[in-house]
DNA sequence: ATGCATGAGAT
DNA sequence: TCTCATGCATA
């Protein structure tokens, strides 16, 4: 099939024949349009299904073709790697379905937006999990892990604590064995079925849903404080809660001497829905959504239980390494570029598909890439934690300690809004 | 730890 | 098309 030519198959770094261009460095060096590389044709890629697309040279004569006028289309710059692979692949089914699906009964819901969830990969193939027979550090080695963002809370290193409050931890034992086991270790999806209270009386009511939006907007407690209990973890969570649990979390991980990546498998062997090493980072920094956030609370809470519980027995943990897809190379865009976007996306946030493509013209970007980038951009200012907050915790603790001040920034919150989650330390204005 | 990317859904 | 959840690839 392929031609041994195009074998898209490669290492993925290797780069190959002919466009080796790796623009990444255009950063250095300076692009210059032609040698852009990156991304071709204007808006080809997406639209692909092609998940099970065959790893022949997919669309890309067909797109370059269409293109039409200028194609730089040399290359692929898709690299792929090995075909699945299992990632998923347990994953999701099984668990799903029986387990209770810890999804469906989780307690996102609020916000208003009704969200999917669910098991992102219907693949069918598993791997035989388990087996593994590895065994994780005994805990040391701590790499520090530092700080994140408000993590650096620590200023120091790590973070030590603070006295935890109110806790949320119940010990439920999920189920004694003898002898160990491990925390992600085999245990086939399927069968296992763990204990699993999947009550909540689910309470949808949150607030928001107003479509408000005044002119002046004061602030508005998006962090839900629900109607009631703050007991366990189940039932929506405030931002507070979320932020405890996290840095909580994280000390845990730390001294059970698990990596952000160990924990992202072992909820896919555990439960049947895998993360990369990405989401754990993204969840301890509190980089997530809000609801993203309470979504995956209540498995790395489950994680937890389980990883203490266990009294240092071995661990397994695999990696499975290149799950393959073909993935557009990333594109590098120069600090100057970056600057400028970030200039109009202050401006104005959401383009219009014309701006998007004069924009993208005048830093010769490819349209696609610049749509993304504004879209990634969106995306950030959602997080629970904006950049650039929460330079001194002492302060910020103190403060939040004191009694928050939430503050809303007026970023005129379109309409869509009611997202974001202003908690307590982020933003912190007291400039005025 | 993050930047750019992909895709399923909501609009 | 945008939004959202996620993640490969990278710095």
């Amino acid at each position: 099939m392929a031609t041994a030519a195009s074998n898209p198959y490669l290492p993925t770094n290797s780069i190959l024949s002919s466009g080796s261009i790796v623009h990444s460095d255009a950063g250095g060096g300076g692009m210059q349009p032609g040698s852009v590389a990156v991304t071709s044709g204007s808006g080809g890629y997406r639209g692909d299904p092609s998940v099970k697309m065959v790893q022949s040279d997919f669309m890309q004569g067909a797109m370059a073709a269409s293109n039409g006028g200028h194609m730089l289309s040399h290359a692929h710059q898709w690299v792929t790697s090995l075909p699945h692979a299992a990632a998923a692949a347990a994953a999701a089914a099984v668990a799903a379905a029986e387990a209770g699906s810890p999804w469906s009964s989780s307690p996102v819901g609020m916000t208003g937006s009704p969200q999917q969830q669910d098991v992102k990969n219907p693949a069918r193939d598993d791997l035989h999990t388990g087996t593994a027979l590895h065994h994780r550090p005994p805990h040391l080695a701590p790499h520090h892990a530092h700080a994140g963002t408000w993590g650096n809370s620590i200023s120091g290193a790590q973070q030590q604590q603070p006295p935890p409050p109110q806790q949320q931890q119940q010990p439920p034992l999920l189920y004694s064995q003898p002898g160990g086991f491990t925390v992600n270790g085999l245990m086939s999806p399927g069968a296992q079925s763990l204990v699993h209270p999947l009550v909540r009386g689910d309470t949808p009511e949150l607030e928001h849903h107003h479509h408000h939006h005044h002119p002046h907007a004061h602030h508005h407690p998006h962090a839900g404080v629900n109607s009631h209990d703050p007991h366990s973890d189940d039932d929506t969570p405030t931002s507070d809660d979320l932020e405890q649990f996290a840095k909580q979390f994280k000390q845990r991980r730390i001294k059970l001497g698990f990596t952000q990546a160990d924990v992202g498998l072992a909820l896919g062997t555990l439960y049947g829905n895998v993360f990369s090493q990405t989401t754990i980072c993204r969840f301890e920094a509190l980089q997530l959504s809000f609801k993203n956030m309470c979504k995956l609370k209540p498995l790395l809470n489950k994680w937890l239980e389980e990883a203490d519980s266990s009294t240092g027995s071995p661990t397994s943990i695999d990696k499975i390494a290149a799950q393959g897809r073909k993935r557009k190379k990333r594109t590098s865009i120069e600090v100057s570029v970056k600057g400028a976007l970030e200039s109009h996306f202050l401006k104005c946030p959401k383009p219009s598909a014309q701006e998007i493509s004069t924009l993208a013209d005048n830093l010769q970007l490819e349209k696609e890439v610049v749509r993304v980038w504004f879209c990634n951009r969106r995306q950030k200012e959602k997080r629970m934690t904006p950049p650039g907050v929460a330079q001194t915790p002492e302060d910020v603790y103190s403060q939040v300690g004191n009694g928050h001040f939430l503050v809303d920034y007026l970023k005129d919150a379109s309409e869509a809004s009611d997202q974001r989650v202003t908690s307590s330390f982020h933003q912190v204005i007291l400039a005025h």
